[in-house]
DNA sequence: ACATAGATTTAGACGAGTCAAATAATTGGA
DNA sequence: TCCAATTATTTGACTCGTCTAAATCTATGT
């Protein structure tokens, strides 16, 4: 029969609550903008200034300059002229709306599609910006509200909180002879995730710290070999201590 | 890259053969003209007309007309002045892709995330721009490569030729007395795939025809009520007979 | 056959998003 | 302190997709 069930199709009518202060249409490339301010500004813990944006997007910064004044206007930053952005709490909900669709769908290509997670970045992120929020509830609801996508990363859930993340650390603040176990690899593009799974190195991968960071090179020995990371890739990889019965 | 903010299109990992003459990337804006083209072209057996596209696509005729000169330069359309447009085969496999893209995105959504028929337009719409080859060709073999959509359309196979889609005729050619079987409910706005549904009218239901178009309207029953229906409507719906082993 | 209603195209403008070149502010060093 | 180097912004221009208004083509009816 050709799916005429209604199943529990729950709204017909209105979609979904209002998240965010304006309902303001927010394009595609805006919500890049918001993607990377919140990115930046995460690992940095700055603010985040416009030439780090334009490399980050890879376009140039007058044009950053006259995006971020529209952000501003739209009440989803806070500018300071020569000192950069901060994502106003409602720039903040959008970012987690992004990653949250950004996320659930990794975990969806990977887990229903048979993608591999080195793989899914570029497709969830031409998708993000088109998936409606009821379908993000769909595809949680299908994995089983996922807490973390297949980097380790933790997807934020229906109300946009982001769940809690554990207390690890970065690789390249771990300390010689460490033995540790990665949580997260963050989500980068699939170049720099293919390289690091070639390498050994994934979530749950367990590795002991042999040398680290002499000339921001840091040596971690894999089940299968010992590999070096620039330390600029270790800064993205974050690791627990390994106990005994987690290994395997 | 810089440019669209989108697009990462191509194929990393080599992932499919080109199956198109020039591989210029073609937009979403410009993927809409093209389906819009072919629907119409399907539909009237006729060289397109600027003001049908207009009417189709809710722009101005100026715009078509602007648009369509950019899709004979790219030869993706036959133009002649004042007389329309028809598709060339690059622009016939362009829309083919994106029927393949929509087709399974709906069949996808119904089968394996619970969306009704009626409710699954509007987010394949948005979504086929930005899928992959790759994920559509992930998707027809998560669902056994069906044939047809959950509107009974066909699905264009991954070598994009179309499924035959039987000996079904237009519900409104279709004469007072005969029992049939609903084939197909062409894929329109979620407002009217409601409409029909309401009124009993979905693929594999079997319907009355008691009175036939006289004034553009039609009368069927269905298994619950006598339903009227406008005849443009009912050109979009496809029967076939009734057989006795069927009705149940 | 020809005037005219209707469809189509051309012309000109605009907002979004981008760039390169020019200008302005900030910061760090002598 | 003051100036040079760095970083940010402004300016002007370009493409894309859209619009309105105006010009032009086609087709129709008498």
């Amino acid at each position: 029969m050709t799916g005429d069930g209604d199943r529990g199709d729950a709204d017909p009518g209105g979609e979904a609550p209002e998240r965010r202060a304006s309902s303001e249409v927010i394009s595609a490339v805006m919500e890049d903008y918001i993607k990377a301010i919140y990115a930046i500004e995460r690992d940095t813990g700055e603010r985040v200034s416009t030439s780090a944006l334009a490399d980050y997007l890879d376009v140039t910064a007058p044009t950053v300059s006259s995006m971020i004044k529209k952000l501003a206007e739209r009440g989803l930053v806070d500018r300071e002229e020569y000192k950069g952005v901060t994502l106003t709490d409602d720039g903040e909900l959008v970012a987690l709306e992004i990653l949250r669709h950004h996320r659930l769908l990794e975990s969806f290509l990977t887990e229903q599609l048979d993608y591999s997670w080195v793989d899914v970045h570029d497709e969830a992120d031409r998708l993000e910006h088109h998936v409606s929020q009821k379908l993000s509830d769909r595809i949680a609801e299908a994995l089983g509200n996922p807490p973390v996508d297949p980097h380790g990363d933790p997807i934020p859930d229906a109300d946009l909180s982001l769940p809690d993340a554990g207390d690890a650390v970065r690789l390249v603040d771990a300390e010689e002879g460490d033995r540790v176990v990665v949580q997260r690899v963050r989500d980068q593009g699939d170049a720099e995730l293919r390289y690091l799974a070639d390498a050994g190195v994934w979530p749950g991968a367990e590795l002991v710290v042999v040398d680290v960071a002499p000339f921001d090179m840091l040596t971690v020995e894999t089940p299968s070999a010992e590999q070096s990371l620039p330390a600029d890739v270790a800064r993205l990889i974050e690791v627990e201590p390994a106990t005994d019965d987690e290994g395997a």
